[in-house]
Order: C-alpha cells, then sequence, then structure tokens
DNA sequence: CTGTTAGCGCATTCAA
DNA sequence: TTGAATGCGCTAACAG
C-alpha cells in the first residue's frame, strides 16, 4: 500500500511532469488541468507515495503539529482532557506530539520543552495541573517561550490563554446542594492544597457555608490526596474532630469512593447519616453504593476548548496579530444521585 | 530562552567556525577539541539555539519518532497502556505521536496510517483491542506497510510482534480461584465475543469448568459490553437462566461493578450469596463494597514491553537484519479481596 | 581536529 | 497551465 523511499522525482518521472506539478497536485492547487491531475493522483496511488512530512515542514518552515503536555494517565481529570484534545485536533487537521510527566521535575519538563521547539511545533497545550509548588519556574520558563501556549486548568492572569473548568462554581453548586438537603454542618475533604483546582473547589465550597453562618469552619476542613485511601482517612479525620458534621463534599469521585466506604464502616448510613457530593462524575460514580452525586466535568469539551484557542492563537500568529490573553470557562454540572438525598 | 529562527549557521557564524562543526557538537561527536566544543555551546546557549528535527531528520532518513495508535482514552487497559508506552519510548529516546481512534473506522484508520508513513516514523504500535470484526480488514492494510509494527494485546500469528497479556491464564485463575472457594456453579459475565481478550478471557474459564465437571456450559455465559450497565443487566439474564449459580467471573472491573450493584438489589449478599471476581484491578476496584476480587494486568508494562519489541526490530531494520515474529505473554495476577472469599 | 561540497524531498519564487 | 532554478536547515562524505 504504502511504500517508503518513494519521492516526488518518481511520481513526477512516471506521470511526465515535473516535480512542482506533482507538489500542486498534492496541495490541492487550481493551477492544473484536471488531465493531468487525473493522471498525477493515479500514479501516486500505484505507487503508494506519501510525502514527506519533514522536507515539506522544513520547506514551508511550518510543523502543523501541536504539542501536549498531560500528567499522566492517573486522574481522570486529566486523561480524559487528552481525549478532546486529540479528537478536536484531528478535526482540525493537527498532528499531536505527546509527552506526559508523572512528577514535576524542572529538567524533565524542560527537556519536553526544548524536545518540542526542536520539533518546531506551531502551539503547546499545557494540561499539567496547576500547582503552586511549581507554578513561579513554570512561569518563568513558559514566558520565555515564542510558541503559542495553552493552558488547562489554571488560573487567570493577564498574561495566559487558559480554558479552564469553573471549580469554584462546582464547590459552590455541590454544598448549595447539600444544605438545600438539610445537611447542617457540611465538612469538605479537599483535594492537595497546591493544586489550583482544589483550592477553588475549597473556595466554593467555604463561600457557601460562611454564607450559611458556619462558624470555625477551617475544622471542617481535611486535605486529602486525590486516591480513595486518602477519602477513608479523611472522613475518620474530619468526624473525630467534628462529629456533629453530617454531610461532606469531597473534591473528586475517588477520594468519594473512599469515604464511602469509610461511613459504611463507621456504621453512618449514606446519604441519611452523612450526605456526599463528589467531583468529576467518572464512569464509575452512578454504580457506586449508594450511587453517588457529584460535579460532571466536560473534560471533553475542556480539551478541544483549549485546541480551538491555541488554533485561534496560531492563526493570528501567522496572520502578524495579537490576541488578548484571558480564560474561557467552562461550567460543571451537578449530577444528584443516591448519596446526597435524603428521602 | 528558545528562539526561532535562528540556525545552524548563525551559531556557526558568531562562534567563528563551519556549520560542520556545530554539527558535531550538537551530535556530541568526540572529534572536537574540547576548546571549540565549550564556545560553540556557550554560543548555543547565548543565541537559544534549538536544532531543526525537519532538517535533521530530512538529512539523516530517521525521524527518531514512534506511532502510537490507541483506543481512545476510556476503557482502562487501553490507556494505562498508553502511560506505559509514553513511558518507555521516553526512556528510549524516542518521541511519539499519538492518534486516537473510538470506533473503528477504515477511513479513519487509513488516514491515521497514511499520515504516520508521512511523518516517516520509524515504527508503530498497534493498542487497539483485537475484534474479530476489523480483523481481516486490518491484517491486509498492515501487512502491506514497510515499517515495523508492534501490537499490544492480540492473539499470536506467524507473522506479528505482538505484546500480551494472557487472558486466558487470567480466566483460568479467577474461575480456579472460586471453585476452591467452594463455590458450585460458577457462571461468566464475559465481554464483546468479537474480542479476542474477551475470547480469551472466556476460554479459560471453559477450560476450567469443563474441567470441574460442569455440563450445560453455554447457559452459564452472558455478553457484556464492558460497561457498568451491562454487568447490571448481564446478572440478571444470568441468574433468570440459572438460579443456581452462585458465584460469577466478570471479564472486567466495571461490568463487575454493575454486577455487584445487581447483586444486591436482588438481595443476594456478595460473597456469601454470590462470589465475584473480576478483571483489570482498577484503581477503584479495592473501594467498591465489597471490595472487589479481580485479575491485575500490569498494563504500564505491557506498554514498555511494545515499544522495547519496536525498538528491538528498529534496530534489527537498520542493521538489514530480520527478526522473527513471535509472541512475549504477560502474566496476569489474582488479587484477592472479599468479593470472592466466604468466611 | 576542522572545513568544503553535496544533497535529503519538497515548495516557492519566477519564467515561459 | 507548466517547468527551471533556488533554498529550507541540517548531516554525510570527503578533504585537508
Amino acid at each position: 500500500m504504502f511504500r517508503e523511499k518513494i519521492t516526488i522525482k518518481d511520481v513526477a518521472r512516471v506521470a511526465g511532469v515535473s516535480t512542482q506539478t506533482v507538489s500542486r497536485v498534492l496541495n490541492n492547487r487550481s493551477d492544473v488541468s484536471a488531465d493531468t491531475r487525473t493522471r498525477v493522483q493515479e500514479v501516486i496511488a500505484s505507487l503508494g507515495y506519501s510525502p514527506n512530512v519533514f522536507a515539506r515542514n522544513l520547506s514551508r518552515g511550518r510543523s502543523n503539529t501541536l504539542g501536549v503536555i498531560g500528567y499522566g494517565l492517573v486522574y481522570y481529570g486529566s486523561y480524559s482532557v487528552l481525549a478532546g484534545v486529540e479528537s478536536k485536533a484531528n478535526e482540525l487537521g493537527f498532528s499531536l506530539t505527546l509527552s506526559l510527566i508523572d512528577s514535576f521535575e524542572p529538567a524533565r519538563v524542560e527537556n519536553i520543552l526544548y524536545d518540542l521547539l526542536s520539533r518546531r511545533v506551531e502551539g503547546i497545550i499545557w494540561a499539567v495541573p496547576a500547582d503552586v509548588n511549581n507554578f513561579d519556574w513554570m512561569e518563568e520558563k513558559l514566558s520565555k517561550i515564542q510558541t503559542p501556549l495553552s493552558y488547562v486548568n489554571k488560573g487567570p492572569t493577564d498574561s495566559d490563554f487558559v480554558s479552564a473548568l469553573d471549580n469554584r462554581l462546582g464547590g459552590k453548586l455541590a454544598t448549595e446542594h447539600l444544605i438545600e438537603q438539610g445537611y447542617q454542618r457540611v465538612g469538605i475533604i479537599t483535594g492537595p492544597s497546591s493544586w489550583w483546582e482544589a483550592q477553588e473547589r475549597l473556595a466554593g465550597w467555604r463561600e457557601v457555608v460562611l454564607k450559611a453562618g458556619y462558624s470555625d469552619v477551617d475544622s471542617l476542613i481535611v486535605e486529602g490526596g486525590w486516591d480513595p485511601p486518602s477519602g477513608d482517612v479523611g472522613l475518620h479525620t474530619l468526624l473525630d474532630r467534628n462529629p456533629d458534621i453530617d454531610a461532606i463534599f469531597v473534591s473528586n469521585d475517588q477520594m468519594a469512593l473512599g469515604a464511602l466506604q469509610a461511613a459504611r464502616r463507621l456504621g453512618l448510613r449514606t446519604p441519611e447519616d452523612l450526605g456526599i457530593v463528589g467531583f468529576d462524575d467518572i464512569p464509575e460514580a452512578a454504580y457506586f453504593y449508594p450511587s453517588l452525586s457529584t460535579m460532571r466535568q466536560d473534560t471533553r469539551k475542556l480539551g478541544a476548548m483549549a485546541v480551538d484557542r491555541i488554533s485561534a492563537l496560531i492563526q493570528a500568529q501567522r496572520a502578524g496579530e495579537t490576541l488578548e490573553p484571558d480564560i474561557s470557562w467552562l461550567e460543571p454540572r451537578l449530577i444528584v444521585r443516591k448519596s446526597s438525598v435524603r428521602k
């Protein structure tokens, strides 16, 4: 089907035309007679010729490629964004170069950036969760890059292009829902405090419970590590400190799952004794026991937004224009299931 | 930090050497004096030069890139393999071009292949689950490609290079475990019958129950679609047909989760009335209620194996040698939790 | 140890 | 509508 080592010259020779004519056919340009076009296309097919992207990019000075830097494939929020990115990039005709980082190691990141720039990617999508621990370092490095950059899920600044879920709104909606259901004292198991997303969800919760007149709010907060065990431990800690807690907003579904188990072991019925709302709406959430109320985030759409953004940036750059930095928000949606609804 | 449009010529001019010398420094070749090397490196740093990969690849005739074709980011087995691929590729110095397919659409796949070949990837990792519905078509297309190809999770053939989990062994181990626990009649909720992995897990189960002397084995089989709802429905169907079933082997954890819920609703206690073993060991499995016994597959390792394989193939091809097609098996491991252990 | 020459495969001038 | 010349940025082969 496709052979290699066959170049535009071979096609030209066999078709009895010049290489430029073949090039024109390849690029669907109009100034070729229908006749010639057909003949060239036949030769291309029969020879199994496929154009060499390197030569083309070198000559054109463009790569038509996007670099994506993701955060492992462990967290639902992270990897499902990648699906959206891949799909949208494909739709817009961009190829993708994928790099994954597991921990935030400066040397590794620097290598990745170097590699991406060497590959002349036309844009970079930074889909690594914002973490204050690496924020400064990152800001500094990334700000020096000429290549358009599109961030996923970090806070707004006045110099960056960001697509983000409105995590604060999510925290608010989840907490409000619990309060509306009649729960009196709503605690929170938050994610690592250095994560922007965790901070925002926490801020949303805080806003609502303060408005509800809670006092001693800080004692209602426990920090987890996103995984089920930390949700388990988290609930224990929370109840030790505040036996009167009757509901919790948990910053992601995996921790909520751990909390669900902890509650069961403690003899607390969900939702009667303890209401729970998670965050993410992972595919399993509807089948937890009891089924988990949670904040759904359309991560695929978020990924698509980031690609749209970078695409616009690239267009602008090609046209010599400049775009105003800004942030596009995506709204999460409350999915009510059994874990938060008292009869 | 990194600027563009700066070429090897600029570096050469500023450093007062020829481009060739710069090239030597870039490629860490030994035949450069320490003095010159240092000077050139300094210039490179100060200019923020980064080599143009296209020019390099075009000149070298090599891309140092691997193409990976994955199957969406929905199934744990699929996407976690990608993590292993990424990590190992990085370790070996390969870049990655990622393509994801959601459904098996020939035109889409053909486009991807065309693109990968245009990018002159040196090897392709086919991490799409083998499905008899697309098998012939795929075989035909892929067999015509000159580029080395490494398959993940498909059956052995005498012409392909494959890395696969021993799914049949997994089915056997899971089923044997249930029988050892004293369950008398072990049914199965299998994955879509067109999937190789589902077939193999089923075959492992079948082997064991036949050996155990079961009759009317086919009535103990129900087919699901990998997702929780189908596990739910599956258990109902199974019990309708065979009220005496007291255990099930479920072909993945998500369906097992659905079955767990169905059992609960039917008033069946797990593990007392119904033993359950899943497959995959997704991160949530230990926190299901009850915690789920399952077959753990080291998907990261599987991905790494595929990269090692393709790397070997590429080396061989460069050296003009030929490798014998074969299959590397990875063994799954039984993780015993509560869902399958009667007191 | 270093420089010169040539060419990788294609697209972009410009002519015809 | 087509073709000839030129260069993209780099490295391989050869000199020196």
